[in-house]
RNA sequence: GCCUCGGUAGCUCAGUUGGAUAGAGCAACGGUUUUCUAAACCGUGGGUCAGGGGUUCGAAUCCCUUCCGGGGUACCA
């Protein structure tokens, strides 16, 4: 086991300012110990701390396996002068025990009080100092010609929590939006419109907008495929087929159209995507993310020519006959890349480098993190590759945060084989099911109905979104539709519920956030432990959003609603005679239930009162 | 082919400046409630950390290699 402490996730050179690591003086007094005991100094990094394990005494542990190459002594010995160093040098250690090379050291319940004093009871926790910096988090930007699924979901919470971890390590952030609202299956789904539709919109059919126009993309595909199939009885090649359908050459044409500013076109074309935006903002409020920012790609499709004359008078990008325009990476170990198209029309790479200055140029930020699928990885290599040859000083901020793909038992989600599991429906299956169990379980007496749906429906995102954050971002994700997501056991529901029970134990109890002189001259494991935890919390905070990873704040918190739940059941809180004792755990039961929120908050989860 | 990311218990996952006997949850089995919320707690069983080699006092973790899976390798986005 032995989870590491916090602070030893943190990489040099961080623009990131923890308050203070609660474990540090350990390391210099340890320098010391061995420059006083050997004469040798050494670097810090070379002091690993780590968590004692269960099974022996003591809360910290310094390895002392690399100290032996100069004590020339044995582990145990090294360890053992040491830890003699450290007790007769610290107040706040007061004993320490040696096996083999881990020099196990016990700190005092006082030292620990203070711990807990000085870190939690306070109103921010988890509130890292400001570092001056901004960053920028772009995430979610959809295509808008169909609805939101799975893998967006696993997008916009990803997206939306590392906006609020930065946030809370001391960044400015803007969140924005790069909205796919152009190009050709924009027009695939007006056309099945225009052509099918007989006038449909989303108050005629009581559709929701994304969902009606989504249904006509599908429609699309479904006639071009007969298209295709009567041309190729007919004699053509698949090939020709699919060149040659009706269909396909008429949204070609309608692109055309609306590259050329057709009035019509452009009619259709804004009413369509207004009715996508409604759809987009319902889910979108369900799921609880917003932006600041949104930038369209019809506005930005063109940009991008500027840099492309400016890397070709660098020489950064050279010319091929037919006049389109390549950048050379080979040197990179990567491929030649289009940057431009023979026509002089962009593709993709092109307006991702005009976007990403035209980004620059409206905030200016330090960082800008790019929340896209890991199918992108080789796109962004790329990009970002090319924005540093052309000398752009802020290329050295861009990151791209890839993240797996949400994969079914079946494997990919299809949306034409109808297997895209729906975000609206997903998250409605997912507050029934809350709905069921809460009832079951008659946890909803005296609430009101309003209360109870708010109930349900934090507990059920509770447990999608938790489901969705607490798996490390690279890895792919498996969702099997017909296994629902658990609310027992690694869920976020047990950790709402342990939030809950620490509220009404509060309440119970008579909390009052004042009484807090209160402390008991010996502490219990379970009341040690809990303390140790609670205290790890900024530095969770802090690697958490250095890392971009927000599992590691869900299986923080989960770790910490254990360790509480065990206390919960071991010792009793409001039943103690000793009024010191009462107050003082009911102290760590409020520090516990802040923190919990708290980390909860970062990943976009309400926490409820009752439950 | 080449590039890249994964492979840890039956299933889903933790474990990353290399450290002790690799941990949770689910599923299975057994126990705990006249006492602060049993969506909880305690216990039992379950592992060739994909295979092999190397570096090291020490490897799930670093290096090499093989196998398996995902993704990329478009004048699509």
């Amino acid at each position: 086991m032995s989870c590491k402490l916090g602070f030893i996730f943190r990489k040099k050179n961080s623009n990131i300012l923890s308050k203070f690591d609660p474990m540090n003086f350990i390391v210099t007094l340890t320098l010391q110990a061995i420059k006083k005991i050997y004469g040798e100094e050494i670097p810090e990094s070379t002091v690993t701390l780590q968590e004692t394990r269960k099974e022996f005494d003591g809360q910290v542990t310094i390895v002392t396996f690399p100290f032996t190459r100069f004590s020339k002594k044995s582990p145990e010995q090294t360890g053992a002068d040491i830890g003699e160093y450290l007790v007769a040098n610290s107040v706040d250690i007061e004993a320490y025990n040696v096996i083999k090379g881990f020099l196990n050291i016990s700190l005092t319940d006082v030292f620990w009080l203070d711990q807990l004093d000085k870190q939690i009871l306070k109103k921010d926790v988890g509130v890292l100092r400001r570092n001056g910096r901004k960053v920028m988090v772009e995430y979610s930007s959809p295509n808008t010609n169909k609805p939101l699924h799975l893998g967006h979901v696993r997008n916009n919470l990803l997206g939306y929590a590392v906006a609020e971890l930065l946030n809370a390590a001391g960044y400015d952030v803007v969140k924005t939006n790069l909205v796919n609202d152009r190009g050709i299956h924009i027009c695939k789904s007006m056309l099945a419109w225009q052509k099918f539709g007989n006038g449909e919109t989303p108050s005629s059919s009581g559709l929701k907008g994304d969902k009606l126009v989504g249904n006509y993309y599908v429609r699309f595909d479904q006639e071009y495929k007969k298209e295709i199939a009567s041309l190729m009885e007919k004699g053509r090649s698949e090939e020709e087929a699919k060149r040659e359908a009706p269909l396909m050459m008429e949204a070609q044409t309608m692109l055309r159209k609306w590259e050329a500013g057709d009035t019509d076109v452009i009619k259709l074309w804004e009413m369509m995507n207004e009715w996508v935006y409604d759809g987009f903002e319902k889910t979108y409020k369900k799921m609880g993310v917003n932006f600041d920012k949104i930038y369209y790609e019809s506005n930005t499709y063109l940009l991008g020519k500027d840099i492309i004359e400016e890397g070709i008078s660098k020489g950064v990008f050279f010319k091929k006959d037919d006049n389109s325009v390549w950048i050379d990476l080979t040197g990179e170990g990567l491929d030649e890349k289009l940057v431009l198209r023979g026509d002089g029309t962009s593709v993709y790479i092109t307006q991702d480098l005009g976007t990403a200055q035209l980004k620059y140029n409206d905030y200016h930020m330090d960082n800008s993190i790019y929340v896209v699928g890991n199918e992108q990885d080789y796109h962004f290599k790329v990009l970002f590759l090319i924005l540093k040859k052309l000398g752009k000083s802020w290329a050295e901020g861009l990151y791209h945060l890839s993240y797996g793909m949400v994969d079914l038992p079946s494997g990919k989600m299809k949306s034409r084989e109808g297997t895209v599991v729906d975000a609206d429906d997903l998250m409605a299956d997912m507050i029934d099911t809350a709905r069921n169990r809460t009832e079951e379980l008659g946890k909803v007496e005296g609430f009101s109905g309003p209360e109870k749906e708010a109930l349900y429906e934090m507990i059920g995102l509770g447990a999608l979104k938790y489901f969705l954050l607490k798996v490390e971002p690279k890895k792919r994700l498996l969702f099997d539709p017909n296994e629902s997501i658990d609310f027992q056991g690694h869920t976020g529901p047990f950790i709402q519920y342990t939030h809950a029970r620490i509220k009404s134990v509060l309440t119970k109890g008579g909390y009052k956030a004042e009484i807090i002189k209160a402390k008991p001259a010996i502490l219990e494991n379970t009341e040690r432990d809990l303390i140790k935890e609670i205290v790890k919390f900024d530095d969770m905070v802090a690697s958490a959003a250095e890392n971009y990873s927000p599992s590691l704040i869900a299986n923080y918190v989960y770790e910490l609603s254990k360790l509480y739940n065990k206390f919960y059941h071991e010792v009793s809180i409001i039943k103690v005679e000793d009024i010191q004792l009462k107050n003082f755990r009911l102290n760590l039961s409020a520090a516990t239930a802040q923190v919990i929120a708290r980390g909860m908050k970062l990943l976009g989860i309400d926490v409820p009162e009752r439950m």
